[in-house]
DNA sequence: TTCAATGCAAAGCTTTTGCATAAAG
DNA sequence: CTTTATGCAAAAGCTTTGCATTGAA
């Protein structure tokens, strides 16, 4: 399902290679244009909604309303559920293995009738040292 | 600094009336017009801003990068906690307010080191109704 | 009378879509 | 050869801006 392109393969590298940090559609298009290399804009949004429906990558509101931001998972639809938690601080992800989570996927289930999809799902906040930072 | 106008009256009433509930800027001119008051796009635009940066709303980012989301907070007072919920078959959001939510805010906090920001967050999924057309 | 607020329309952004062409399998 | 991916340009949302006009003080 899907031919691999050689645009396809760049776009995945450029989002591999920023580790924790997220990027924009045109961070994408401009890191691809220092290496020489254009790719059409529609063609980095489709693979990217590829990456996300995947699971991944996850895409999130970046600050101040502007365009969205992509974080690369390193997590496909076969790895052990858990929820993705976003600190807004720093950029860093962290993978959240839980029970309660797992309670509350079932939960939004059977109570308010909404079945979670975790790979679109980003909680966002702060993490331990960047709410330090802030206080 | 600034004349008090009837505009920008109304649009603060509109506000405040939903309590624990955000409006798009569409909302608020659908909440307008169903009173038989209309009021241009642009004004709204500018009023919300206002009033985000005086500290009397919050704005944060809606579902799948469409419009946003504009609630009271009552000059500082907390905003009754609640998450959204967004259907990504038909864009539309649930407001949870649920007492195993706020379990999880806490578990995040303790037992993970992460202050979760529910106005950035966005559990992502569908509705009973997009879910059922789908299989 | 003065100066800010309004409303309209135009312009700016980000994202999506349609379609002919190129590339993969 | 068949089917999917690409790239362009056009279209589609949401938000901001310019400017003449209205309304507040």
């Amino acid at each position: 399902m899907g031919y691999r392109t050689r645009q396809g393969d760049m776009i995945l590298e450029c989002l591999k290679a920023q580790g924790s940090r997220h990027m924009t559609v045109e961070d994408i298009r401009a890191a691809l244009r220092d290496k020489g290399e254009s790719v059409g804009q529609a063609t980095v949004y489709r693979h990217l909604d590829r990456l996300v429906r995947e699971g991944v990558a996850v895409r999130y509101a970046g600050a101040g309303g502007q365009g969205a931001c992509y974080q690369y998972t390193g997590c496909g639809e076969d790895v052990r559920a858990h929820y993705h938690l976003v600190c807004s601080g720093c950029g860093r992800m962290i993978h959240m293995e839980c029970g309660l989570m797992d309670e509350v996927t079932t939960h939004l289930l059977e109570h308010h009738q909404f079945r979670v999809d975790r790979f679109r799902t980003v909680i966002s906040g702060l993490c331990r040292q960047c709410a330090d930072k802030r206080s």
